[in-house]
DNA sequence: TCAGTGACTATAG
DNA sequence: ACTATAGCCACTG
């Protein structure tokens, strides 16, 4: 069972697999669409909840109904951290995240994790950036997770791609 | 088992 | 400021 998420900048799309949530497919909107968000008929719960979160900030709830089945135990502490811990409007590096997982020197596995993140959005990995004041990485592409974190006001100067 | 692989980073020119 | 490089670490086939 699928259902979606249409915001105006993007859609996301959530993947349901017995009550539990696999994964989320996440693309930049198309050109042309409509400026007001709006979900599938018969949104879950879960997707209530992030209609809310985009719509009025209120904070996702804590146990969304993730399938953690196949996460590695590192990935999984990673991922649920920066859940936890690295609210909306606010950026973390790679490495500190490492720190924040207790694993304090693992930043490049970070980001390794972060290239699998199966939740992208609700999981927010475009929060995650570089310690040298770069952008670091997106599967969607980077210009996507500028756009992204510009939606929630973070303003930066990312150095790595001095263009544009 | 172990060599290979990255959305990383500190350092050296 | 920019590039190259050598560590770094969890995960994978």
């Amino acid at each position: 069972m699928q259902e979606y998420l249409i915001h105006p900048d993007f859609t996301l799309v959530l993947i349901w697999k017995k009550n539990r949530m696999e994964k989320t497919l996440l693309q930049p909107a198309d050109s042309g669409t409509t400026n007001c968000m709006r979900t599938s008929p018969e949104p879950s719960r879960t997707l209530k909840n992030l209609y809310r979160y985009y719509l009025h900030r209120e904070p996702l709830h804590q146990e969304l109904p993730l399938d953690w089945q196949k996460i590695p135990p590192f990935r999984a502490r990673v991922l649920k951290t920066l859940f936890r811990l690295v609210p909306w409007g606010t950026t973390v590096t790679y490495s500190r995240l490492a720190s924040m997982a207790g694993n304090p020197g693992a930043a490049r596995a970070v980001g390794t994790a972060m290239a699998g993140n199966p939740w992208p959005v609700i999981i927010p990995c475009h929060r995650v950036i570089r310690a040298d004041n770069g952008l670091g990485g997106f599967s969607c592409g980077t210009e996507f997770k500028k756009k992204l974190l510009a939606l929630e006001d973070i303003i930066h100067n990312y150095s790595t791609s001095a263009d544009e």
